[in-house]
RNA sequence: GGAGGAAUGGCAGAGUGGUCGAAUGCGGCAGUCUUGAAAACUGUUGAGGGUCACACCUCCGGGGGUUCGAAUCCCUCUUCCUCCGCCA
């Protein structure tokens, strides 16, 4: 009977609901960082869970009973005795009707189960701060030298105009805005820094993967964009396809249903990816340029880990990134996010920021997070712990780095009367030294 | 796009209506032997739910159906393979 029960064995949760039935009050105390009253949501979690565990066993022990009499009707068959075998027919009417009923109830609530747990955030790390927004994130590092500019310094649209390297009405003649077209040294730029991220992150012992730029539902699902932020990608109708809003969705769904080793620990993926996002409503003087597009290159970095070396792992993905910014030496720093601006699936995010001197603000341009067992619990990432039993994995990953605004960040800091000058460690990969 | 074939445990591969959660081989793990290893031999080895622990239940690509009973029969979807067509 492969029916009923595949959604209960199945379940998605995101959070376990062990967990959750032993921590209740402690998920509540640390969702109150993110200013979440979890308490109604998590009782009807359990409550649903209980009901869902006394279906199953009432189903179960039908079947059982069940499977019981199918068994005696063929030995009964098998020794001949046809009549008698007729006879115990008729009482599996009863039960199976039982079992069909009980069957769709279990699914029921299942189903609803489901679906609440899905609307439960991740559960954010001790250190993350509480707040609201991102007024309360925490600066926990600063780095590199403000440059001092001329008088006339320019935003980076209008450096991008000035020399020719963006055009972002092209981009709007061709597709919509947010999709601009990079030009002649613009387009070697993007390439150069490209190419110099994925050697900077596969020195650091990250393997380097190409992966589709579209993903199916589940893998939407199995990193946490859907259902939470299903607004926010491209949806292919034809096909129900997504287009990806980061590669950390390809990447990481390459070990979804797996099952490891704890010698296959750490994993260290690194891939480069244009990203689609619709980043509807999202509109003024903040978004302009290169600060939000449609569509936009990065380099991300993924791990899986095991949990008690997660946060350690975490760390080194900071310190990697700082490297790449110190030897493009551009000036940043390093927030931690509070429970108010952490994202739905993170248990801890570092977000670095590069200094715009010429537009005055903080753009962001690399988000580094552990994710915990949130992501594996839905992708169903576990590995096998010493005593042989399986246990989920920690996924972390993390920009090193989004394009765009390290871009704007480079034309706007990197700019002089004579042109634009190249970082140093990017002119081997461009090819010429100054932007002119 | 058209025509056929296939999908079984980490891998390979049996199994065409009942005692099959599934033979066998390889791989993995443990042990014997060995100073140690290899070889050989012995044992063990899928996932999930449920339970204090058992019991018990579910899963043979996904979904649905037939039947007292389905890995096995039917429908459907997906994927892969072969041939044809098209094509960077």
């Amino acid at each position: 009977m492969g029916k009923f029960p595949k959604f209960a064995a199945q379940n998605k949760a995101m959070l376990q609901l062990q967990t959750i039935r032993e921590n209740k009050e402690n998920i509540i105390i640390a969702l109150k960082k993110r200013n979440i009253d979890a308490a109604p949501i998590l009782s009807k979690v359990i409550e649903l869970d209980e009901k869902r565990r006394s279906i199953q066993t009432e189903l179960d022990n039908t079947l059982a009973e069940s499977n019981k009499l199918s068994k005696e009707i063929g030995m009964l068959f098998k020794s001949g005795k046809a009549q008698e075998a007729n006879a115990l027919k008729e009482k599996t009417a009863g039960l199976k009707e039982a079992s069909k009923q009980l069957g769709d109830d279990l699914n029921a609530t299942a189903t609803a189960l489901q679906e609440e747990l899905y609307l439960i955030p991740n559960i954010p790390h001790d250190s993350v701060p509480a707040g609201n927004s991102e007024e309360d994130n925490e600066e926990v590092f600063r780095e590199g030298d403000v440059p001092t500019l001329t008088e006339n310094a320019l935003p980076h649209w209008e450096l991008a105009k000035k020399y020719d390297i963006i055009d972002f009405e092209l981009g709007v003649k061709i597709t919509g805005a947010g999709f601009p077209v990079y030009k002649g040294k613009g387009a070697r730029l993007q390439r150069a820094l490209i190419a110099y991220f994925l050697d900077k992150n596969t020195e650091a012992g990250y393997t380097e993967m190409q992966v589709p730029l579209m993903v199916n539902e589940a893998s939407g699902y199995g990193t946490g964009q859907l259902p939470d932020k299903e607004g926010q990608m491209y949806h292919v109708q034809a096909d129900d396809l997504y287009l990806i809003p980061t590669a950390e969705v390809p990447v990481t769904n390459l070990h979804r249903d797996d099952i490891l080793a704890e010698s296959d620990f750490p994993i260290k993926y690194t891939g480069y990816t244009p990203c689609f996002r619709r980043e509807a409503g999202s509109y003024g003087a903040h978004v302009r340029g290169l600060n939000r597009l449609h569509q936009f290159d990065k380099v991300e970095i993924v791990r899986m880990e095991h949990p008690n070396n997660s946060y350690q792992a975490l760390d080194e993905m900071v310190e990697h990134v700082k490297n790449i910014l110190r030897e493009l030496k551009l000036p940043y720093r390093i927030l931690r996010l509070c429970g108010g601006d952490l994202g739905f699936t993170s248990a801890l995010t570092y977000d670095f920021e590069v200094f715009s001197t010429a537009q005055d603000r903080w753009l962001e341009i690399s988000s580094v997070s552990n994710f915990e067992t949130f992501q594996a619990n839905r992708l169903k990432l576990r590995f096998k712990d010493e005593n042989g039993k399986s246990q989920l994995a920690h996924t972390l990953n993390g920009s090193a780095l989004a394009l765009p605004r390290v871009l704007a960040g480079i034309l706007e800091n990197y700019q002089t009367e004579n042109g634009i000058k190249i970082p140093e460690v990017l002119v081997p990969y461009c090819g010429f030294d100054t932007i002119d």
